[in-house]
DNA sequence: GCCGTTTTCGGCCCGACTGTTTTCAGTCG
């Protein structure tokens, strides 16, 4: 069982813990565990197998939630989750998603109008049944009957790169506004997670009631939400939700670090500033009633004797830790790269050719790129055999011959991990790349071990550089393929293998506690953007924010450095 | 339910907003 199934199970658990009025105390405490074990480099099962008593170790994981895990992982069940799911169907833990209904809600409808499902729900209000109950009214069966279509899109998230177009529209927006001082996102948007469920908008207005009507009437926002003297929330014509909130200057960096976040680096801050007597809010940090900070982030850190953290570092997990000890990486930036070593052109399945790509890599000011087309194998993008791509890496060699400046032109090749294990192209061929990369196209629904051992073969293989795309995963997709992560890492490590952060902003192969503990196994990275056409390479920079979730330096990552020293750190796996 | 160690019991963030209510509970972030 995987650390997300078991986050999962017990993120139910606490779901119909609450829905049953439970202490909402103890309902947090079920949610913490979750997050912790989703994000424990570790996998739960190998521990469990090792010595369960470690499970107590991990933060905000105690006797309740360690013994949870342990008959997850050895039974696959839990008696008291099956008890529950006997008293409460499971549907109506659905209800809870409508925006504006919470556990009290919901168990009130159950209870009152045995409603049992979001069609019921739905049912009540049209029939006028809603606001009947008492502490329910008109407005609200309105509202459920506005927002229940949003509970069935089970949750809303999009791709960062798509939520960052929206961003850009909606700042220059509030920026042109005449009464509008200063204007900046904060949320997940700005901590630069791969997913972003809602926008915050943060805003110094000379008129806060100006400023809103001027969000009001921006072309993006299709309702008000809701509207106060200091919030107002709309939703926007891609259905994302925006937040804004209308702060004081002398609070604008206090409320930047606040609805930043994440959540668990605010209540470590929180922690950490009660420790020194002072107290943090939205609105600044305070000795007693004297406010000492706020109108920037940086002072706001300050005040608390931290340094200025970067936004995609803040999630709590490694860089209070860094920062004690006056570590914390000078995180890598999209300008210290100096090559893309993942492309394909118009042989297989890309949109432009060797000579356009090479162009756009120059206009990057790239230094190295490698042309990486598909092998044999993946037949619907008509894959290179052996004489095909000999003939492109011959007119690579020509292509070299005429160019005098611009990036080196890496022979490279993505060739496919085959199903019953073995590469896609015999050994002599790939002896003759500059780069290969190894990745699995087919046989996606053999077992965990099955792929697992095709990749270590892969990985042990003398010509193999680097392994792309090494998990298969797809944001808002199930999970292409499941795989022994930690078994890849020691082996890459131990045979000077390279891993692949793909920087196509709907892939998700390593997320950031992957990716950290891939750099603790001494493996370089690469980033690479697995482009099909120019504007492709232009993805690296999400692979880089990626990288910087990580806490990745320039030194991790591979392509930062020119490529006399990655061919020196290529020939230790040969 | 978890945590701590000047607490093994008593905290656990708390302010804004809405709707229903006639003084406040529920929800959200």
């Amino acid at each position: 069982m995987t650390n997300a199934q078991i986050a999962d199970t017990l993120e139910l658990l606490a779901d119909l813990l609450e829905f049953q009025g439970a202490n909402p105390f103890r309902v947090r405490s079920y949610r913490n565990g979750a997050r912790t074990i989703r994000d424990h480099a570790e996998s739960i099962e190998s521990i469990v197998a090792a010595d369960p008593r470690r499970l107590l170790d991990i933060e905000g994981v105690g006797d309740s939630v360690a013994d949870k895990c342990v008959s997850l992982v050895q039974t696959g069940r839990l008696e008291q989750l099956e008890a529950l799911q006997a008293e409460v169907p499971e549907s109506v833990v659905k209800l809870l998603r409508v925006p504006g209904v919470g556990p009290k809600k919901a168990a009130t409808l159950h209870k009152e109008l045995g409603i049992r499902s979001l069609a019921e729900l739905e049912q009540a209000c049209r029939d006028g049944r809603v606001r009947s109950v008492r502490g329910f009214g008109a407005k609200t069966e309105e509202a459920i009957l506005r927002n229940v279509v949003f509970a069935e899109k089970a949750e809303l998230r999009i791709l960062w790169a798509d939520a960052d177009r929206v961003a850009v529209d909606m700042l220059a927006h509030m920026r042109s506004s005449p009464v509008v001082r200063r204007a900046e996102m904060a949320g997940s948007y700005r901590r630069g997670r791969d997913t972003v469920g809602d926008l915050d908008l943060l805003v110094v207005a000379a008129d806060r009631e100006a400023a809103m009507d001027h969000l009001a009437h921006a072309p993006r926002v299709r309702e008000t939400l809701a509207r106060g003297e200091t919030k107002m929330s709309v939703r926007l014509d891609s259905g994302l939700q925006l937040d804004l909130r209308a702060v004081p200057a002398e609070s604008f960096g206090a409320a930047l670090q606040y609805f930043t976040g994440s959540k668990a680096h605010n209540v470590e801050l929180r922690g950490r500033a009660k420790d020194r007597g002072l107290k943090i809010n939205e609105y600044g940090v305070f000795r007693g009633d004297e406010p000492i900070a706020g109108a920037e982030e940086n002072e706001v850190y300050a005040a608390i004797g931290l340094p200025w953290f970067p936004p995609e570092l803040r999630e709590a997990r490694r860089e209070f830790e860094w920062a004690d000890a006056g570590r914390l990486p000078k995180l890598i930036e999209p300008a210290d790269i100096r090559g893309d070593l993942h492309m394909h052109t118009t042989a297989t399945d890309g949109r432009a050719t060797v000579e356009q790509m090479v162009e756009a890599a120059s206009r990057l000011g790239y230094e190295y790129i490698a042309v990486t087309d598909h092998s044999r194998r993946v037949t619907m993008a008509r894959g290179l055999d052996p004489a095909r791509l000999r003939a492109q890496w011959k007119a690579i060699d020509r292509l070299r011959g005429r160019r005098s400046d611009g990036p080196a032109i890496l022979k490279g090749v993505e060739c496919d991990i085959l199903e019953k294990g073995g590469m896609d192209l015999p050994d002599d061929v790939l002896a003759e790349a500059d780069w290969v990369l190894a990745s699995i196209h087919y046989g996606q629904r053999q077992s965990r071990a099955q792929i697992t051992e095709r990749v270590l073969e892969a990985i042990e293989h003398p010509h193999v550089n680097a392994i792309a795309h090494p998990t298969g995963r797809l944001l808002q997709r199930r999970e292409a393929y499941e795989i022994d992560l930690d078994a890849v890492f020691q082996a890459a490590a131990r045979h000077s293998k390279i891993l692949e952060v793909n920087a196509n902003p709907a892939r998700l192969d390593l997320d950031d506690i992957q990716c950290a503990a891939a750099c603790r196994h001494g493996i370089p990275i690469v980033i690479n953007t697995d482009a099909h056409g120019p504007e492709g390479l232009d993805d690296m920079r999400y692979g880089v924010t990626q990288a910087r979730r990580a806490g990745l330096t320039r030194d991790d990552v591979l392509n930062t450095r020119p490529w006399k020293q990655v061919e020196r750190i290529l020939a230790r796996g040969h």
